[in-house]
DNA sequence: TCAAAAACGATCAAAATCAATCGAAATCGA
DNA sequence: TCGATTTCGATTGATTTTGATCGTTTTTGA
């Protein structure tokens, strides 16, 4: 890090703050001048550039990300709230991982929120079949190895036969699965058939497998069966799952953690 | 503070500065002035050299690397080099592909072009290696098979036995590849080895293999060889190519097509 | 709807940085 | 060694960036 005595050159901290808006999907101007110790006018002037990239957009009072692909769920406060317990489930998750250990990142919302925190480990060896978490980790990070496949748009994921070839040359220690629906009764499920197939294949070669899924998942049943509790080791989630889930998950022998 | 017996040679220096602003990302002249034991003049003209060799950006009171992945801007800026030609190339080779044929579509610059093309068809399969082909096409356009492999940075392209795997799985119609350089006595070479293979593998599986290659690649040699010109069936280049190219491959029964 | 509060944009002056120029010092070739 | 050439550092005027001020617009809450 370069001595904070000067202050940061200007695309530096227009850097930054593109960073902060986009982590939280929106920033003040107010909170950004603390943080950046500089004035509302080089701020504005800041997000006025950064408008112009296309990077950000300006509001009153501040500004939205243009990057952050979680954007939809960001202007809909309903799931704005699973958004926050999201990012907590993936701070959480992030502590799981080891030194110099190597994990599989599933496609979906939470799992991306874990590849943004993944960015700053160059330790690790991350495999993905997801285009979003390869976007993320694209500039700088770990090793990333890509599963391939067919691309399939509407999860922006890989999918098929041709994805399960290169996944089964290689084992993960840990796979961190998104999923659309847990209940007890039925285990884990989701929309598509061919990407349940890829969570099955990923399962069986990995060392754990670790669910993240927070409570809007809970007692949902999708159309594809992924895999019964039995292959799940963690479950990581949040305080407002149902009681009974937890207490009967953890007399299964799974661990759960909530955040 | 005394002076070094021996104060740095120029080109040195240079090297020096053009480390500090890669390792930082960004460096500002003050603290390379400290750093470096000279005048604030000479950064400057060091920097202005450094920046005229496209290895930093100059920014109002320093300067930002193109050789790090700070700043995307290593890719952005050779899009706009050669820019007007590379869109030429890509605008021919569009002609190129036929109704419900299947492509491959390299890394590089040149090929992206013809990536952003190909989003209005979707009468056609699309085979890449590359992560910025693959952005490109996320959202909307033809199918899209990807190679999946291990993530190689610089290039932005996936490389490694990994995604061999995948492409000896299937055969395109059609494969359009960029280079590095090319010259007729050593035919198509590049930087990787890791790529060249790649490249010789989808070669060995295309029905046509189809080199874009601007004027600037002429008579360059790099590191690896990727093969012979026995291999390639159409080059688009532009009229700027030494006349002899023409002449000489056209003899060699390749077609030449300069847009 | 209206008024207070917050945020905004435009403008200007101060500070930092830059480019141009010139002379000194080092280097090179004969 | 000597003169030519290049490299370097200092000075000065020009440019850019920044922060503060002030009138205007937008938001908030009654």
């Amino acid at each position: 890090m370069i001595q904070e005595a000067h202050p940061a050159l200007a695309p530096e901290r227009r850097d930054r703050i593109r960073n902060l808006v986009r982590d939280g999907g929106v920033a003040r101007v107010e909170d950004l001048r603390k943080n950046l110790k500089v004035s509302v006018a080089t701020i504005r002037r800041d997000l006025e550039i950064l408008e112009e990239e296309g990077k950000v957009k300006r509001v009153h009072g501040g500004a939205v990300s243009m990057e952050s692909r979680l954007e939809e769920s960001i202007f809909d406060d309903k799931t704005n709230l699973a958004g926050k317990q999201k990012k907590k489930i993936a701070e959480d998750a992030l502590t799981l991982v080891g030194h110099e250990e190597s994990v599989f990142l599933d496609g979906g919302s939470t799992t991306l929120f874990l590849a943004r925190l993944l960015k700053q480990r160059t330790d690790i060896t991350v495999v993905t079949n997801s285009v979003r978490a390869m976007e993320e980790l694209a500039d700088s990070g770990p090793r990333v190895i890509f599963t391939g496949g067919e691309f399939r748009r509407i999860s922006q994921t890989m999918v098929g036969p041709l994805s399960t070839v290169v996944l089964e040359q290689i084992r993960v220690d840990k796979a961190f699965m998104g999923t659309m629906g847990f209940c007890l009764k039925n285990g884990i499920t989701t929309t598509d058939p061919n990407e349940a197939y890829v969570k099955r294949v990923v399962a069986e070669n990995a060392g754990q497998v670790i669910l993240l899924a927070d409570a809007t998942k809970a007692d949902k049943v999708s159309f594809a069966r992924v895999s019964d509790w039995d292959q799940v080791d963690i479950l990581i989630s949040d305080p407002a799952i149902p009681k009974h889930f937890t207490k009967t998950l953890r007399k299964r022998g799974i661990k759960v953690r909530l955040p």
